[in-house]
Parts: C-alpha cells; sequence; structure tokens
DNA sequence: GATGAATGAGACTTCATTCAT
DNA sequence: TATGAATGAAGTCTCATTCAT
C-alpha cells in the first residue's frame, strides 16, 4: 500500500507544522507522541521523518521559524528612532499583539517549549529571542535618557512588558466578550503605563491665581 | 537490606517534595523521570510510591499546597477595603514578589505544568488560582469605581499584572546585579503604572502666576 | 524528473551487485539497509526493485555468483587426477589464493552472511560450497591413498586447509608489507604441511652401512 | 505484576549471558532482538535493561569475558619458555581446541561479531586479540629461530594457524562421527604441519645397503 | 521504611517494501 | 529508468508502577 494519489509533500510538511504547533501548543512537546502528531494529519507515524529528521527538530523549527518570522516583521514595521520613545513603545506594544494574534500557539511554544530544546538549539533561539528583547530595550532606554519614561532598569523593564504581553495567549479565546482591537488597545495603555507615566508638559492649575 | 536506621518518613516527604519541586521546574513533568527523581534524594525509586500514590499526585500536591500557602498568607497580609485601591494594589504587589522570591520554582510550576494536570486536578487548581486572581480583579474593580484606577477592563488588568510579576522567575538569577529590594519596588512601580496613571487630584502650578 | 540520459540498466546492476559486495562485507547483510545501499550509488531506494526483488535476493545473487564463478574457473584449472596428489592440493592452494585476490570481500560474504540466508537459499549455497570443499576432500584422499598426504579424516583436513586460506581477508591490507607473491607462497606451504609433511621417497640414510 | 518468587538478580544476569552467547552466535548480534532474547529466558524485554544497559553492552561484555578467562586460562598453562617451539607449539594447539571445546559459541562470536562492536569496544577486544595472537606469534619466532620451523614471516603464519582452528566450530556437531580426542590430536597435527614440516635428524635408512 | 526484580505499555525511530507518477 | 511519498512492522529503550522481601 502505497501514498494517497495526490500526496504533495509540500502541502505535507505544512500540515505537519500546524499540527505540531497546535498540538505542542495543547499537550506540550513531551506530551505529544509523534504517532497521535501523524495521526492528526493521517499520516503513518513513519511518514513524519520524510520531513523531519527528529522530534526535536520540529519544536525547533517551528521556534525558529517563528523567531525569524517576528524579527523580520517588526523590522518591516519599525518606527524611526527620531520618534519619541513613548511612541515607539507604542507602536512596538502594538505590533507585538497583532502579529501574534493569529499565532497565538507559536507564541505560547516560544516561551514555554525553550526547556524542551537541547542546548544547541536552545542556544539559537536564545539569541533571536535576546534579539527581540533587545528591540524593547533600545526604546525604553531612550525613553529613560529623554526623559519620558520611568529612569529605571530598562532590561528589567522590557522583559516585564513582554511577559505583560505573553500572558495574552493563555486566557484568550476567540469567542470571548472583549474584542481584539479592544485587547488591543488595552495592553498598549498597560505596557505604556508600566513603563512610567506619561507625564504631561502642560498641567492645568488646580489652584489658580 | 532494611532500613537505613534514623530515616524517617516525614523527613522523606519534605525531601520529595523540595526534589520534586526543582526538577519539575527544571525539566518538566514529562521529562522528569520517577526514577531520576528518587535518585535526587538517594532513594529507589520503589519508595516514591510509600509516600505518593502516582507521579501525578506529586505535582498536584505540590500546586495545591502552593496555592493554599498563597491564599492564606495573602489572607493575613491582605489590606482592609477602606484603604485606597491603589495603595491595596502596590500592597499586593510587595506580597505576591516577596511570597515568592524563595519559591521561585514552586510559582514557576504552578502556570508552567497547568497542563500536566489530569482534568480534575486541574479543575481544583484552577478553582485557587482564579480566586487568587479575583483579588487582584477586586482590587482593580474598587480602583475603577474610586476613580484612582484606568478604568477598564478589571480582570483583563488583573491577568496582565499577574503575568508580568510572573515573568520575573524566568531570569531572575540570585547572583545577578540587581538586588532584590529593587526588584521588588521596580515590579511594584510597573504593576502600579500599568494598572493605571496615578493622576494626582490637585497637582501644583507649574507655572505660577 | 525524467531518468538521467544514458543511465544504463546493465550497468546500475552491475553497480548494485558492486556496492552491495564491499557494503555487506563492511557492515553485514542485517546492518546495511536499502537506503544505504542505494545512496552509494546515487540512487533513490525504490530503483533497486527495478533490479532485484528483495534485499535477501541481492544476497543470495552475490553468493550464488561468486560460488557459481568460482567453481568454473577451477574447473577450467582443475589439474589431473594423474598428477600426485600433493601437487594437486598445491595447485588448489595457488588457485584458491589467486582467484579471491580481487574478490576479498566475495569470500568474506560467502562464510561470513551464510547465516543470513533464508533456508532454501542456504542449501543452495551449501551444495556450492560441499561441491568446491569436496575438490579438496577429493585430492586430500588420493593423498592419503598415495601415501604421500598424512593419513588422516579427509574431510576434516580440506575444511580445515580452506578455514586457513580465508583467514587470509580477515587481516589483508592491500598497503601491507608482504607482496601478494609471497603471501601465495606461504599460504601454499602451510596448506601443504597442514596435510602432511612431504616425506621425501629418498633420504640419506643417518646410518650407513 | 511483579517478579516471579524466588527471582534472582545473579542467575538472571548468568542466564541472560548464556542465552545471548547462543543466540547471538546462531542469528547474529544485527538479527537478534532484545525481545527475542528476553523470551528466551521468559523475561519481558524491558528487564534485561537491569543487568546491560545497551545491547551492545552485552555483545561487548560476552567478548571481553570470553577473551579475558582465554588469556587468563593459557596464562595459567603457558609451557616455559626453554621448552622446545615444537613442543610448546603443540601445547598451544591442544589448549586451544580444549579451551573452547565446550565454548564453541563464544570462540564463533569472537571474530564473527567483532565488526558488531563499536569503535571503542572493538578497540578493547582487538588489544585482547592482538596480545593473544602474540602468544603463538612468540612461539613460532622462536621456533623459526631455534630452525625448528619454517623459517617465515611469524604473524603471517601465526594467524594462520588459529584461523585454521577457528574453523572448527563452524561444522562441528556434537553428535558428529568423530570423538573430541581425535578432533584434538588431528588440529595439533595439521597445526605443527602448517607451521613447518618436522625434519627428523635421524631417519632409518630405506634402501639398507 | 525501603529495595530489587520485574512488567506492560508505549516512546522515538528505522526498516524493507509498495505504487503512482 | 527512476523517484517521492507513504506504510506497517519491528527495532531499542524508558517509563510509571507493582510486589515480595
Amino acid at each position: 500500500m502505497a501514498r494517497t494519489t495526490g500526496s504533495d509533500g509540500t502541502r505535507t510538511k505544512t500540515a505537519i507544522r500546524a499540527a505540531a504547533t497546535r498540538l505542542f501548543a495543547r499537550y506540550g512537546y513531551e506530551a505529544l507522541s509523534m504517532r497521535r502528531l501523524a495521526e492528526e494529519i493521517d499520516l503513518g507515524a513513519a511518514a513524519l521523518y520524510r520531513y523531519f529528521p527528529t522530534k526535536q527538530a520540529i519544536l525547533f523549527d517551528l521556534l525558529k521559524t517563528h523567531m525569524d518570522q517576528l524579527l523580520a516583521a517588526w523590522d518591516a514595521k519599525r518606527p524611526p528612532d527620531r520618534i519619541p520613545a513613548r511612541e515607539r513603545l507604542n507602536a512596538f506594544a502594538e505590533f507585538h499583539i497583532r502579529h501574534h494574534w493569529d499565532r497565538n500557539d507559536s507564541l505560547f511554544l516560544s516561551y514555554m517549549e525553550l526547556r524542551s530544546l537541547t542546548p544547541d538549539n536552545f542556544a539559537q533561539i536564545e539569541d533571536l529571542r535576546r534579539a527581540y528583547e533587545n528591540e524593547v530595550v533600545t526604546i525604553i532606554s531612550d525613553g529613560i535618557e529623554e526623559g519620558s519614561l520611568r529612569p529605571q532598569n530598562a532590561r528589567v523593564t522590557a522583559r516585564a512588558v513582554i511577559a505583560l504581553m505573553n500572558g495574552l495567549p493563555a486566557w484568550y479565546r476567540e469567542d470571548g466578550p472583549i474584542s481584539p482591537p479592544e485587547i488591543e488597545k488595552l495592553y498598549q495603555q498597560m505596557v505604556s503605563g508600566a513603563a512610567g507615566p506619561d507625564i504631561p508638559k502642560e498641567i492645568p492649575c488646580s489652584t489658580p491665581a
């Protein structure tokens, strides 16, 4: 018994990636068996090995692709440095939330399954994560210099706002009561607030002359 | 071979808990074997079953104990409702950070290994987590009513600030450059900021007449 | 992708045989996979099945061809029965060593991989091996009758001298210090000696009258 | 279901060794599965891993033990150097045949399954084999010096006589027609003859005056 | 209180082989 | 002539767990 007529390598690989993303996110890397994964796309377990040499390679491929796309997408959208830091931070928050809107599972994987990577693979992904983090660090550092953001450890702040946003996929459900745009705005404001209060230059006097 | 003289059930159970907390956090529930766990405390794997009926039971025990202690501790420290919401939020942030200061691994487990629980166990832990979350929701709701916090979805905000704080153990290292008190203060400010800028009712005129 | 222009079935089959001989000898029948074999000659694994119906068929083909050629070659060189047995044994030894000189791997296979044959195939090869062995048995029997070889079990002796010679490919390296002709002569003498001392007809008396 | 009452680790390990020796010899290392091996001694396959960490480790243990015992046994029996080389060679042949008389399978394994060893393990066994071979090389070298053995490459000769003797287990059947003592004597003579004819100093005249 | 022996299930992975193209 | 896709069986090995001692 050979293949189903019309089977197609490219399509199959895509299907594996999609299923793996979903199922790794749902059950965890260790808890998901290759058989179960293959079953999901009506394939014998052995067929997976035509596309990925090991289970680990699937996970790595997923995380690597995710980070590469993330960095490329941000690169395309990154606002110029001359813009005020707070605006850049807002842009970043919007970007981060939007980019992951339909990449919920990938985002989830990208921090939940780091520990399932082999040391070598971990190091590679860590580098990319660090690069992404650095984008935020830079923005916040600039804001501190400008005096527009709270003058404190930029890296800790960067990590905190990323963690804040990454909390979203843990509870978000598509059929929930809040609309994506609302959530977007909410998170943007929280990020902004976490990085420091927006102190208005001009404040109406409470005690007029 | 009989038992080692002086071996002590209570001590052993405590040792199992401690080792399990550390090792589950490091390797993940699925990735840690009972043999490896037993080895860590110089025990045969079979001996573990004298203290816990299954591996799952260990995880559940850890998470349940953690949540119970967390709720009890907060109960003991919770400020009265009459205090302004922002102050209560600050108190909560301080409590959360401090309480987990030496419970890093437990905190980590309590959100990373939720999915490793059986449905029944998951439901129980979820209830406790929800109860804890509700404490923050209440504070923020009160703050919104008071007008002192940003008038937005209280539950989303609560989740966000918790996620923000839970990001800490992912990067914190004891031998790092920032002292615990500094981190504490920093996170407190970020939480406060995320929940809404502290808009002073009374602002001294910057440009007095 | 159509076939490579100029690809040629006969050539391919020859290439498979050559590669299989080498690789079976190096790794063993069980340890060599069809994929690995196909790779060696830049072929997809499936293509092998155009030339041989099963892996077992390749091994059998190799061993059968080897034995057929061996018997045919000896048939062409076999000295007439009227020649003294010791000379015939010498001729045989020379033939055996020379014939296998560039058939090292085949010789190796022909006794190392007998057990990898299916019972039917084994029986066929055994018959041929037996026929070859019989050639030596006959020579030695004749020698015993003649009184020129040690009067002992001819079959055991035959097997022993064959084993003695078959030990060669286990250690022989082309770049070794001893030349093929030297080795040839050495083995010839050892075979001859193993079959019985050459008792000279005429011996100078040690106690002359 | 736990263990059968009275099961005993030492006995089990011994049983594994015995079964592995027999079955590796019969089917080959690669062709024998752990399941099949375990079955032979009424054990679940998993139980094997309490005694040997890998399949490879079983093979290595077998070959190492065999070689160690072989060398130790010869050490205990080795005739002193002052004895004439031909006598020492005879003693060696007798020893080799006798020692392996009830170690047929181990002997078979020790040259048939060398290639199934990992490089590291192979190197260790090779060293031992070389040490054993050297014993014969020494005897033959001495014989050449003495003038009692054929003046030729001692190492090649050593290998040849060992190969000659190792051919025995390939065909020997306990229920065959020739008795062990007969075989012993026969092989001794063949070895002796292969190493060079025993040219008697004194020969009675065949043609007396 | 603790362990040594064992197991059945199931993990990842490789294999020889098939068949439409 | 050759291959790309696929499969079912089987491989080695690990796992949580049991139970007599």
